[in-house]
DNA sequence: CTGAAAGCGCTTACAG
DNA sequence: CTGAAAGCGCTTACAG
């Protein structure tokens, strides 16, 4: 690493900087008129002459006098900093990543509710990974409340976080056994609903649902719309049409079960269970839409455009972050309502081009 | 926009947060005990015991004990908290955005050097452009130094920020009339000079050199580069051979005319004189590096890959990043030295496949 | 209408 | 080794 190191003089350096104590006595005030004069407090039960103010703005001019902000959050006993935790780095290494909608939402929100943000990068345990408590102790405090997002959080953290009455709002559905926190989400199950129901009306009787083993909140909720939709059409369901696995799981054999059981349209939840219905799907000598209909539920993150022109659903990511500092900002206005509130937003349909009428149905 | 709102309990609402006087009664110690065990002041001339330490961590742990980095700065003037301003959003909405590589390594360094860091979302003014000063107010005051960034920055701001003594490193060079700052650039005139003298050994003699309008530090140090290159590879640099324009303003007269004078190379300093440049040669029926040798000098930030293949340099901008926070680290442990230092970090060079031995040469 | 005073939650000399 | 005290620069009741 070549590096040129060039030194130069920097200016002389500042003197003390004026305070209010130098304002009030150039006016012949009190600080705390100065303090009144220059926040503009009307709302106090204190008149002060416009002879007074008049004083007091010329005597800021002639100082060239600067309130500290510091000084200012002290006594005012809020600082207007909201904190963003995340349980990977924030700036990861893919542009595309699973944050960054959000994060755009959030800054764009942040700005409109007049905070400053923090991002806790301190915030790292000796192993690398990040924890909100650091020596148990809670390392967001230092905000006035925090949007949290991550699909590796630690729950017994949030728990924690609930008990303290730390005012935080996570991004994602997330439930937890001691407790309700505040939460935005996307409406996966109205969204997976509407998919199944624009299927259904493509002349399509069997779907059958891919789904990863674990039951986390949002494969929870797309199950539920599944669920839904079959009981709102009065179609039968039956448990065997869904899979629950890991792309691997998939094999030749169960697509071939499926298609034998007349099965004409397929759910897959993430792009690997895409990618592998296509795959098996290919080998089989079968494509989407002429032999069979397909549907992901939810944008991919991971990549551009895995599948182009994919029948899916778009998730709100930037407004889900916007509306998480809309939430947070509530909360802490009013912090005497001791309630967890949960939003869950609207996704929006694709109709894209892998869902058509089944082939028998033409 | 549909939301659906649930309304559950929360917990009880928090306690008023520990302060340090809640650890020091806990610890049966006194508040400057509890100051300086956590900040772990090896320095000042107090021994403390092991054991009045572990009591005093204990008590912390017990209450859950944050330090308040407001009070802390205001008492003793730093709190660990860095910050980044930018005078354009900092999460655009181009994913593969300028800034992006340099807030990874910012992040990456930040971290590793135990600090937070501060967004600066709310310095914005009424136009919605961002300000360091509100109502004359150093909005990063708050932090103990700031790295900033950006293209349109306002030097007024950033001389008042050198007269006010506040310590901050920029990402790029910035000269002020009134005074150097410190920043971390990338060297962009050696870079151009290894470009100039590849073409050189690849049989070149006339290299005419695209540039835009402004003169930007970036520009100059690149055109620097160019005429180093020529005085010490003995060649005579012909004014003419500088364009200083918009890519609009490159016309087929332009690229014919030098071409008629001889030139087998052309340097471009950013993606659009280079499409530019190749949409005439196409017009001309002229292709690189067939026809003549291209070289842009610096990666592209806008898009992916516009010209593929192209003989550049690549900018360290993570590097650039993180070196800035190491700057600006050794700026805040030296606070009595009143200088200003600059770095510049080297590119990478990638020869690409648009420079070849001129046709002539052949 | 105005001033004296307490307090925000820390750090850092300064005495003991 | 430890404690009492001042001070950072403000805001906000509280008296007059």
């Amino acid at each position: 690493l070549i590096k040129r190191f060039i030194k130069t003089k920097m200016g002389p350096k500042m003197k003390r900087r004026p305070r209010q104590s130098d304002v009030a006595a150039l006016a012949a005030v009190s600080p705390a008129i100065v303090s009144l004069v220059i926040n503009d407090r009307a709302d106090s039960n204190v008149r002060i002459s416009p002879e007074t103010r008049q004083r007091v703005w010329d005597a800021v001019r002639e100082l060239g006098y600067v309130a500290n902000p510091i000084a200012r959050k002290l006594a005012g006993n809020q600082n207007r900093l909201l904190g963003v935790f995340t349980y990977e780095a924030i700036f990861p290494l893919e542009y595309r990543n699973f944050y960054y909608p959000f994060l755009l939402g959030i800054e764009e929100e942040v700005q409109a509710q007049d905070y400053d943000l923090v991002l806790f990068t301190r915030a790292s345990g000796p192993d690398g990974r990040r924890s909100i408590y650091q020596d148990s102790i809670n390392s967001l405090q230092i905000t006035d409340g925090a949007i949290l997002l991550g699909v590796h959080e630690n729950r017994s953290e949030l728990s924690r976080l609930v008990r303290e009455g730390f005012p935080f709002v996570f991004i994602g559905r997330r439930e937890l056994p001691d407790g309700a926190i505040s939460y935005v989400t996307a409406d996966y199950s109205e969204a997976t609903r509407t998919i199944v129901e624009y299927m259904v009306r493509q002349g399509h009787q069997h779907i059958a649902y891919l789904r990863p083993p674990e039951n986390r909140e949002a494969t929870l909720d797309r199950e539920a719309g599944y669920r839904l939709a079959h009981q709102q059409l009065g179609m039968p369901l039956i448990e065997q049409h869904i899979f629950a696995g890991d792309a691997e799981e998939v094999t030749p054999q169960l697509i071939e079960r499926f298609f034998a059981a007349g099965i004409t349209a397929f759910l897959a939840e993430n792009t690997p269970l895409v990618r592998r219905m296509l795959e098996i799907a290919d080998q089989l000598g079968k494509s989407a839409p002429r032999d069979f209909s397909l549907a992901l539920l939810g944008d991919h993150t991971e990549e551009i455009n895995p599948v182009p022109d994919i029948t899916t659903f778009l998730i709100p990511r930037k407004e889900m972050g916007k509306e998480a500092v809309r939430l947070l900002v509530d909360l802490l206005a009013h912090p005497d309502e001791h309630e967890a509130r949960q939003i869950a937003l609207p996704c929006t349909f694709v109709a894209g081009q892998t869902v058509a009428a089944p082939f028998h149905a033409e």
